[in-house]
RNA sequence: GGGCCCGUAGUGUAAUGGAUCAUCAUAUAGGCCUCCGGAGCCUAUGAUCCGGGUUCGAAUCCCGGCGGGCUCACCA
């Protein structure tokens, strides 16, 4: 939970005592002011209004000047104040804003890809979105552990295992041909091979763990290519279950029977029916399917986790809401539960399919943004040494590739062009980094500033003291409403007023050196602390 | 075909009922370094898919189209 000075919720609460105000109809940092509430609600002479808010609002301490403009409230809060709490919120706590550190434990899972080929862009936009999503919810106090459910035991990993007995038996498996034979199996599909896929499916069954460890192998291959990859752009997910351990440890046989009173038949095949359709338990061979291997996963995360975060494509909707029927209404689950869904990202000539092999990977996107990056470090810095320049260009790669995927509101659907992906300017990681870097380099070069009693700000100091003080808000919607986008744009927004600082206010040798070096340490904390979040790795120097 | 999601300047995006200026970029055309890092800053141009409706007020809500995505498996 966040703690700071929420003076938004002040001004609600004290108009309240006069005038119902809704949250919603207050808002902050617009261009009218640094808190605008909306009046239309108000069922009021005007000028009675006018004297009621007057009377109210000139003894708020916090506040430096008010306007009623139509119907709308402007508020303007204390230069001084918002100055004064950033920075006594770094010199006491060292963080702003600070929080609260409850009991409660979160479980993000996320990526839970199958292990049949390489990582491409579109499951990556999963990844970053989860890995961003843990580390903000983290940030508000909370006790987070990310996770990855592997599938060991579905169909499309009983291809991959056959694919490789059937094309590449006499070779080592490697990811690439693993891949190759995954993809011939597709191609060469006939009842042979699906026989084959239920014969070992009755061996999960029954827990045969010589036949598990074998696919496993063969899919840990697979899921070690894709991990590593996800290390490159700083995604490290924590744990890793497997489906099979469902079965296995008769998880899945126990949902059965906690659903007998609700399962029906088909030949011998099991299902719940739900809004006129029939959601599949198990096959007619007995063996079972994802659907009741995910609802035993989800009571497994519930045993340990308060908060329950799903990160899933929107192919995953249906499946979700299906799933919480059965958690909540046939089941009792009492675990916050909630899905975070992203669109996919299509590629210019149309969609992605590992199966046919049309796909961007991360590891060609993260290739050639290094490449890309290298190129632009050695032009612009041409001085630095062959190791800086590599130190540098991986790490705008990385934040790059986060960024540009995280900066979108993940209900939209996304097309991947390279010449975006390759550009660093404007709204891109490179602004955010080279504002830090230019930040740093200030700081380097201060020395004896004395400190003197400040009054007066200007306008490009006191929009960017306000960004910075306002950081909780986005941090919280963010929060509320599971959205790295929110953190993006906001980080857009101040560096935006970073730069215009920067240019309009000298701050080595001018006689406000004191204030405004205190400023930009202010955001050089704000940017550490929020830049992370999406994984944009700051650097000194750029 | 049924259901769900998306449609905003040439391009990418923000705003999910609220301000006669619909955000921020990119692209295009100009301008700004004897001065803390020009990967920057300033100015100009340019957009709510179409048609109805609800509302004091609609990019946002409702209805009908159009376009794109997803889904409707004994796949995951």
């Amino acid at each position: 939970m966040l703690l700071f000075d929420d003076y938004k919720k002040q001004l609600i609460t004290k108009l309240n005592t006069v005038y119902k105000i809704d949250d919603k109809d207050a808002e902050i940092n617009t261009e009218h002011g640094d808190i605008s509430i909306r009046l239309f609600r108000i069922n009021d002479d005007q000028e009675k209004i006018r004297n009621n808010l007057y009377n109210i609002l000139k003894r708020e301490a916090y506040i430096e000047r008010f306007e009623i403009n139509g119907k709308y409230l402007n508020v303007w809060l204390k230069t001084k104040l918002m100055f004064d709490i950033l920075d006594d919120a770094f010199q006491r706590l060292g963080i702003y804003p600070d929080v609260f550190q409850d009991a409660e434990k979160a479980l993000v899972e996320h990526t839970s890809a199958n292990p049949t080929g390489p990582i491409h862009i579109g499951r990556t936009r999963n990844s970053i979105i989860g890995d961003s999503i843990a580390r903000i919810i983290e940030r508000t106090g909370m006790r987070v552990m990310t996770q990855y459910y592997v599938n060991d035991s579905g169909k499309q990993v009983l291809y991959l295992y056959i694919g490789h007995e059937k094309f590449h038996n006499t070779e080592e498996p490697t990811v690439e041909n693993l891949l190759d034979g995954y993809q011939k199996i597709y191609n060469n599909m006939d009842d042979s091979i699906e026989k084959e896929v239920s014969e070992l499916s009755k061996l999960y069954e029954k827990g045969d763990t010589e036949t598990i460890k074998k696919i496993q192998d063969i899919a840990g291959i697979v899921l070690s290519s894709i991990m590593e990859s996800l290390k490159k752009i700083d995604v490290n997910i924590m744990s890793y279950v497997w489906e099979s351990s469902f079965i296995v440890n008769g998880a899945t046989s126990r949902v059965m029977t906690m659903l007998e009173n609700n399962i029906k038949s088909e030949g011998n095949a099991k299902y719940i029916e739900y809004n006129g359709k029939k959601i599949y338990l198990t096959r007619s061979d007995g063996t079972s399917l994802y659907f009741v291997r995910d609802i035993a996963y989800h009571l497994y995360k519930a045993g340990d986790y308060d908060v329950i975060i799903d990160v899933l494509g929107e192919d995953h909707k249906e499946h979700a809401k299906n799933l919480s029927y059965v958690l909540k209404d046939l089941l009792n689950f009492n675990a916050l539960l909630r899905f975070v869904f992203y669109d996919f990202i299509s590629l210019e000539t149309g969609k992605m399919s590992t199966r046919k092999g049309n796909i961007v990977t991360l590891d060609d996107l993260y290739e050639k943004t290094v490449e890309e990056s290298i190129k632009v470090v050695r032009e612009k810095r041409p001085e630095y040494t062959n190791e800086k320049t590599m130190e540098i260009a991986l790490a705008i790669a990385s934040s790059s590739i986060r960024f540009n995927i995280s900066k979108v509101n993940q209900n939209k659907p996304m097309t991947f062009r390279w010449s975006e992906a390759l550009n660093f300017e404007g709204d891109s990681a490179p602004y955010i980094m080279y504002a830090y870097a230019r930040a740093k380099s200030i700081v380097k070069k201060i020395k004896n500033i004395k400190s003197i009693e400040l009054k007066d700000f200007n306008e490009y100091e006191r929009s960017l003291i306000k960004n910075m003080f306002l950081y909780p808000y986005y941090l919280r919607s963010a929060y509320e409403n599971l959205r790295p986008d929110i953190i993006a744009n906001y980080l857009l927004t101040l560096v935006k007023s970073f730069n215009d600082f920067y240019t309009n206010c000298p701050v080595i040798g001018s006689n406000e050196e004191y204030k405004r070096s205190k400023i930009i340490e202010m955001f050089i904390k704000i940017m550490d602390d929020a830049a992370p979040l999406l994984g944009i790795k700051l650097l000194d120097e750029i």
